[in-house]
DNA sequence: GACTTTTCTTGATTCAGATCAATACGCTCC
DNA sequence: GGAGCGTATTGATCTGAATCAAGAAAAGTC
């Protein structure tokens, strides 16, 4: 996610570097899996150069043919409604997967692009499907993933239906901040790959009130911003604006 | 979704029943299976009696066991954030299937109620995962269900995040209007099994507003409302009010 | 059938965040 | 190094929907 992505460099020159050597093993599809079983996804696996900046993968619309894993860098994915307007759906850093939306009716519901020189690896979803039928290792981790988005995507809903601007960045903030942790990065100090419309577009805020949101955290001494770059300096405080109690009268009744 | 459901009775004196002579055989996991495969799937399927209003199959929290398929009557699922607000997040109807999202750490992340008397299948969910190894159409039909919910979702937060409080529900009429269409019930007149206060919450609105909502759409001649009982009577103009193109400058930016 | 409780509607007022407007800061590219 | 362009910040104003308030209509309960 930082600007100079050494990884680039190394991913460009061996394209066909394993699973079993890559280091998001853990975070990434082959959870699990190992020795023979894991040869045999690799099998079906393909590698191609690096996306630049605003390159895509698919597009809304496009035939579904395989799903994606972010091996470096980070893109977002999002889909245009009827009447033109776009939303952002999520933003997915390396070891994460795409595409899985487009399993229901074989067409692709959104569109990706790449924010950063961004490498991956492409997975042929029918292949999949049928080897996690002879992996329960690969079926259950496959399902697993697919599971973790719903929740995630549940997790999204409760912010843009419920939560005040405020908490919706410091949630976004420390979601970001959690995720750069599991992959080995600092969890206080990190570069934002993404813009702040991006930000605001994927909130359901307005870019001036993600920028003012900015400001005043610094203001109160919760973080430093410089342009993309954040240093988060009061994890304690982020963590208690998301889920200070107030007055929440907007429950599902009872019966 | 009616007040009085005749189903309900039918249901309780055939509990057995199989999933062959189910009507919803094409709208849930069944679907693609035949002879051997179907019974395999029955084997491991269990009937209970049916909830009560207000009853619920699972709590936030509970380890998981199994998920869940609807067999008539209607249920919602709500999580509830760290701050006590509460999020529905969705409204499952007959042949939809609920608790997927616990797959991922085998702890529910949402809580079901039913709003009506509803019947169920349970289908214990690490015998579901084995048998979608041996059935290439079930673990197909599996993923399929998983990957479609994905798009509902996302669906649903293109309307939280962009759009009017007129769109919103507009668009929710329409969605419950097609899936009573899909089940072979009237797409113009149907009785609503949650409440405004439901609808505010799914929708990110406060209860008045629904309110008010309704009794505009009233006036504007879209729909007539008695209650919980409402009639769509000019679906063009609905449909047309969700896809309506106003100005959206909150694109996400091309690079 | 009267009483209680919940749900729904309608009106008045407020406010968080959008929109409008203008400036400042980085970039990249000659 | 400066022109040009996208991106970000900051201020002023506006507005859609929330909140507050009060009845009305259902739905339970004894």
């Amino acid at each position: 996610m930082s600007k100079e992505n050494n990884d680039n460099i190394v991913s460009l020159s061996r394209i066909k570097v394993a699973c079993q050597d890559c280091s998001l093993h853990q975070l990434c599809l082959p959870l699990g899996l190992e020795g023979p079983d894991l040869t045999k996804l690799e099998s079906i696996m393909k590698r191609s150069r690096p996306l630049k900046k605003g390159e895509s993968l698919f597009h809304q619309g496009d035939t579904f043919k395989s799903v994606y894993a972010v091996r470096s860098g980070s893109i977002k994915t999002f889909s245009i409604a009827d009447d033109g307007s776009e939303q952002i759906t999520g933003f997915h850093l390396s070891g994460e997967l795409v595409g899985l939306d487009a399993i229901n009716d074989e067409i692709h519901p959104c569109t990706t692009m790449a924010l950063e020189t961004t490498s991956y690896c492409e997975i042929p979803y029918h292949q999949l499907e049928d080897l996690s039928g002879e992996l329960p290792s690969l079926r259950h981790q496959l399902l697993r993933i697919m599971s973790r988005e719903m929740t995630q995507e549940a997790h999204l809903l409760m912010l843009l239906g419920k939560k005040t601007a405020e908490e919706r960045l410091a949630s976004f903030l420390l979601s970001l901040s959690g995720r750069f942790k599991e992959r080995g990065f600092s969890e206080t100090e990190f570069n934002l790959s993404m813009s702040r419309n991006d930000i605001g577009n994927y909130l359901g805020l307005a870019v001036e009130t993600v920028s003012r949101l900015f400001t005043r955290f610094q203001d109160q001494g919760l973080l430093k911003v410089h342009g993309r770059f954040i240093q988060l300096l009061d994890m304690p405080a982020i963590t208690e604006m998301v889920s200070e109690c107030r007055n929440h009268n907007q429950k599902p009744n009872l019966a």
